[in-house]
DNA sequence: CGCGCTATTGTCCGATCGGCCAATAGACCC
DNA sequence: GGGTCTATTGGCCGATCGGACAATAGCGCG
């Protein structure tokens, strides 16, 4: 009957429980072969190579090497290689990350096992794929300007209690730079102060817990 | 074979492919039988009710009610329904709710299959189980002050950005006296400044995204 | 080769913060 | 009944913050 090939996949999650659930249910779906499971981002890449499997279906928090790692890595050895972020967040950070990082497709884990199934379809495919509740906050948190690397740096120390004159000398850069970077980050973030900045960047995902 | 009755378990978690694999997975399990699988705390307690089984396997994060409020409704109608807690946060605070709301257990999503079945058999046996991940964790959160509700309100006022004075008229208190909290909240979360507060308020579990 | 953005630095100033002193009232536990 | 903890309030003060105004240099894009 299948007259097209199954699509080969590699699922990486370092969830024991979820892994063999998931593959149970995909290894059930007609088309779909789990060919291997990996729990960290060095044995996923390791799989690959030997197995060249047609998709990786990808978490993003793992312990070790996280899943944008593992995906950068992954795509400088193999930059065809398709890939599906399946993962909790939704912070517009990570989903921005994770593409930039060459992801074929950003799903979280609370999609219906048929969205699932059509979005490792369409990767395969090459097409892009983003649910939709993912692609929502991902709109919300373009309207206001992008924080750069500088500044996520800064913001990174005002989370732990710096003044701007620490900031100053931690980074080599005057007080006065240190407090620019603070106030292009209020405005960014939409913040009051500085609480509230780091507030915004748990909320936004540029801060992890 | 069996001369002991199979555990009836209720399944309880917004995602429905964990749902469904960990349903899978359990039902595998000699001795183990998932009665049914609700995706939001209503419809659990509702199963509950007109099924009676021995544990609910409960998640914490879950759209509309969310797991605490979920358990501590249970628990007012059945006291002694027996609650193994199975979620992604470590957050000590997230625990120590789940605890004292009457879980009998909690454990992490990254726990392997035996120590889960293991630790679904504990609950049904009356005991406390607690991964050992989160008992480090929560050992850690221990030695510094708990956080009072109402310092824990003014962390939930600071974290918007709101000044000393703004918070003491939204409370109806003088600003000294959101000082005072402030202070202590800073005092508690050895933090150095509000927002260093904020950030450990989002590391402990206090805050959320 | 301009245009825009980021990074950098400066000064001035009022508003806010956080630490210090001390005190009272109610709740809960032993 | 006494001790502990929380919530409440006051004044004082130096340190810090955040806004406003202004300026230079480097980088990528068209």
């Amino acid at each position: 009957m299948p007259n097209v090939p199954k699509i080969r996949l590699l699922l990486v999650d370092d969830h024991p429980v979820l892994r063999a659930g998931l593959a149970n249910v995909l290894n059930y779906e007609p088309g779909i072969t789990v060919v291997a499971e990996a729990d960290d981002g060095a044995s996923a890449i390791a799989l690959w190579r030997t197995l060249r499997p047609d998709v990786m279906l990808l978490d993003l928090s793992m312990a070790g090497m996280d899943g944008i790692e593992t995906l950068e890595r992954l795509r400088a050895e193999f930059p065809d290689a398709r890939v599906l972020m399946l993962t909790s967040s939704e912070a517009p950070e990570d989903v921005r990350h994770a593409l930039k990082a060459g992801a074929g497709g950003y799903v979280t884990k609370n999609v219906r096992r048929a969205e699932l199934v059509a979005a490792i379809r369409e990767v395969c495919a090459g097409a892009r794929v983003i649910g939709e509740s993912v692609a929502r906050q991902l709109a919300a948190g373009e309207e206001s300007g992008a924080v750069s690397r500088r500044e996520l740096e800064v913001l990174g120390l005002v989370r732990q209690g710096f003044t701007n004159a620490d900031i100053g000398r931690l980074l080599g850069i005057s007080e006065r730079t240190a407090k620019a970077h603070v106030g292009a980050l209020l405005c960014k973030l939409q913040a009051a102060d500085r609480a509230e900045a780091v507030a915004r960047g748990f909320e936004r995902g540029l801060l992890k817990v």
